[in-house]
Order: C-alpha cells, then structure tokens, then sequence
DNA sequence: TACTAATGCAACCACAAAAGTTACGAGTGC
DNA sequence: GCACTCGTAACTTTTGTGGTTGCATTAGTA
C-alpha cells in the first residue's frame, strides 16, 4: 500500500457504509473486501470511533455502522480523526539548536500550516454522501 | 530526523548561503554544520545543482555555491528540485480494482492535486533570501 | 449456563523507505 | 605526484507501518 493507506481504507468503507447506513458490518467483512486485516481495519475505524464519526458493538451481532447521517460527515472529519498531517508538522520535531534554523523553522513552518488549514477547509466542503455517488449498479 | 528532513537540509544550506553567496563551501562542512553525513549533503545537494539552483566543483578548492542570486530562488524551486510531493500520491499508485473506489480514489486525487498546486503556488512567494534574515549576528 | 461471534488491545513479525556509512573512481589545483 | 573534492554505488542501520497472533471482554442465543 502506500502512505495515507489509512485515509484510503476510513474513506473506502465510510462510502460503502454512506451507500447503505443501516447495515451493521463486522471487521472482517471490511477487511476482505477491502483486502486487508481485520485488526488493521478495527485500528483505524477505532480512531473514526473516539471522534464519533461511527459507532461500533461487541457481541453477536456487533460490528460498526455511522455515528450520524452521511451527509454530515465531510472528508476533513475523517482526516482529522486520523489525525494525519500531510503538510504540517507535529510541533515536537525538534529543538532549534540556533537562531538562523529557528527563523528558517518558523517561516517554513508558517507557511505549511497555512497549508494544511487551506487543505482541511477544502476538504470540509466534501462529505461522505457526495464521495459515494455510484454511476452504475454496485457488483458487490 | 524526520520526513522532510530532505527539505530542511535544503533550506537551511540555502539559506546559509543566502547570506554569503560567494563562499564555497564543502559537503564536509555542511555535514558537520547540519549534524549529517557529506554524501547525504551530496545526494541532497545534487538534486538541487540538477535543477539549477546550485553549482558544484570538484578537485582542491571545489564545493558548492549558488548558481544563481538568493532572491531568484523560491521555496517552490526547492521543493520541486527535490521532488517530494508532500500532498499529491504519484500516479502510478495502484489499479482501481473496482468501479467505487475508483470513483473515490479520483475525488480524493483531485483535491490533493489542487491543494499541491496551491503549496507550490504558495512557496514560490518566498524566496531564499527572506528565508535568511538573520536578527542577531550568527554565531558560526 | 455454555457456546459463539464480535470488538479492544497488546505484543510481536515483516517489509519498505530513508538516512547513514563505507569505499572507490574521477576531476582539479598545488 | 599529491592532497582535496565531488559522484556514485553498495551496504547497513533505523524507523515507520501494515500484518499477524493471542487473549480478554462483551453480547446474543440456545
Ligand atoms: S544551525 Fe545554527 S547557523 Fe546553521
Ligand atoms: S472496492 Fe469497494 S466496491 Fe469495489
């Protein structure tokens, strides 16, 4: 896979749950057809859990579903549940050691961020309802 | 380090020779200046005398130096020098395997090429020389 | 109660990407 | 010729991430 296999997967499975809400799937029927492993898929819908985008049950006839209408889920929820940041960096990298690459830090630094707050804003203007328009019958 | 630590060495060689542009300088002292190895410098380095930002010479008195004035050279020319893609995937990524994740993958595509336009857009208004305004005399 | 099916979570293994390192060839000035 | 430098290839080490296994926990069902 590649480097944001992670939002690939959350999106993947929230445009099939945004196709049909109401029914219940387990970690393992997301994980064949998203070909991958339960566990892996239960790590990052876990993460779609504690910020509320999906609600998940043990038990029987456990398994996840939406928190919430689809419509109301953009794509910068899910890229903040997961907590990525493609552009900027976390803010412990590491200590200046100088002046000179302080300043150059901070500048860099500044404009990435302006980057990732213009990134969230346009993918807030997405939901999941839209991602999920299926031009043909689905075949599985 | 960390991901772009490409990036930063870039910039911060840079934005020393910003500040004196005449000066040669070796991989070995930019090494030892940025705490790295000379054929990390080297390789780093490379990519930016390939695109034409920088000027290397071999034998006795070679080393490295701008190829052209610090004000003529954007963070955008660096950064795509280096060719990262810190927000768009390559193409060759993978098959789309299936009619919905097609779908997906080019909405996905499609925002992530218009936010990498809009870093790039974004970088190519700051330029080397402003990256380097020293506040206080440098301290080596 | 016993059984089954699901999540939750921790601890590992496997693999890939990137930095770091070593080595050596090839120019260049003394 | 010699010292110094880049250029590049090959290798090792580190790190991040997905994959895997195992088990406790919870919930439905007979
Ligand atoms: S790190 Fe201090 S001057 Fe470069
Ligand atoms: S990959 Fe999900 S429907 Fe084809």
């Amino acid at each position: 896979m590649k480097r944001n296999s992670r939002l690939s997967l959350a999106l993947h499975t929230l445009g099939h749950m945004a196709a049909d809400s109401k029914h219940m799937r387990t970690s393992a029927d997301i994980a064949d057809h998203a070909g991958t492993n339960p566990v892996v898929v239960r790590r990052v819908l876990g993460k779609l859990r504690e910020a509320g985008l999906l609600t998940s049950e043990k038990g029987h006839a456990g398994g996840w579903r939406l928190a919430r209408a689809a419509q109301d889920i953009t794509l910068a929820d899910v890229y903040l549940a997961l907590d990525e940041r493609l552009v900027a960096s976390s803010p412990n990298d590491d200590v200046p050691t100088c002046v000179v690459e302080h300043r150059l830090q901070n500048k860099i630094t500044a404009v990435m961020e302006e980057i990732e707050r213009s990134l969230i804003e346009r993918l807030s203007k997405t939901n999941i309802a839209e991602v999920q328009d299926i031009p043909e019958p689905s075949h599985g």
